[in-house]
DNA sequence: TATTGTTATACTCTATAACTATA
DNA sequence: TATAGTTATAGAGTATAACAATA
């Protein structure tokens, strides 16, 4: 936080100034170093979140799958099933889920929002989009939509739909 | 793992087939996404690796910046200070690093790698680029340099000396 | 007074594996 | 037999804060 930019040309050891090597261009070691970065921006600009943003997340994966099974929810936020277990259940107990099981398939967990878990995404939704925008305010709007292009092809998620691979220069 | 795709049109609420809703154009959400599916493509082509991804990085870093300090490798790595202390221990104490505080600031410690790390070393570099690329292998070369450049500055890395940001035309 | 690192506690999430109930 | 979920244990890493030594 010190304004220090003065005597730091002696030792070339000054900090920050560290050389990541074959890193730099190591697009699953930026990916996890992007990522932290970009929580720590978000936490940076909203402290206090009453909720966390997994937390976040699960409501609103949940408001967008009611009846969705805890198991289907759990693999695409890559959630362990032995930590979603406690995770769902910690936010049954306080009112913003509920749990239930379903009578043709006896083995399967089942989710809904209760009534308080919605009024509280009424809140979340628009803050989180704000957000989103404001941790990734370094790049332009065609980056961002690059970006998140990319980041959907390495995650398996499916393209969306716009933004064509290749226009193709047909008729 | 099973070939069903036949009778699962029925309720819409197949599998895997959750809409993530706002979070498909999250490019923070799709960071943290596409992060963990990378590392789970890595540990699925290379499961029972000797040394944790965390630890192969670290001895990288150190052997590319031979007596920085660990708090500023732990900053471009954001690992937390506290963690750092008892990581580095773990290293020393396999015998892979070396801490040492020099005389000149006595409050810091400094890191190198002992011969056994640079032993180690040898053989991770090549195995890592390997498997950055084979995690990545859905990308195409242009596209995995796009994505390089993105992470970069999401991260706040400074960019490569390559892929000028704007021809200009000009001359 | 500010910086560097250490220690300690609580908490989140993963890794593994055993286990139950249901299909 | 396979699938969905639960439980338990160990470990990694964060969040926080207090602390010591040095600058």
């Amino acid at each position: 936080m010190a304004a220090g930019k003065e005597a730091i040309v002696e030792t070339e050891l000054d900090p920050a100034a560290i050389d990541l090597g074959d890193l730099e261009r190591s697009a699953s070691f930026l990916l996890r170093i992007a990522q932290l970065a970009a929580y720590e921006a978000i936490f940076a600009i909203a402290p206090n979140m009453p909720l966390k943003l997994s937390e976040q997340t699960l409501l609103q994966v949940i408001e967008d799958n009611p009846d969705a099974r805890q198991g289907a929810i759990a693999d695409v936020l890559h959630i362990k099933w032995s930590h979603m277990t406690k995770f769902v259940r910690s936010m049954e107990m306080r009112g913003l889920v509920e749990r239930y099981v379903p009578p043709n398939d006896r083995r399967s967990v089942l989710l809904r929002l209760t009534e308080e878990g919605r009024a509280q995404l009424r809140e979340i939704r628009p803050r989180m989009r704000k957000l989103d925008a404001e941790a990734m305010s370094m790049l332009t709007a065609q980056e961002h939509r690059q970006l998140v292009g990319l980041l959907r092809k390495v995650a398996g998620r499916p393209p969306l739909a716009e933004d064509p691979p290749a226009p193709a220069r047909a008729e």
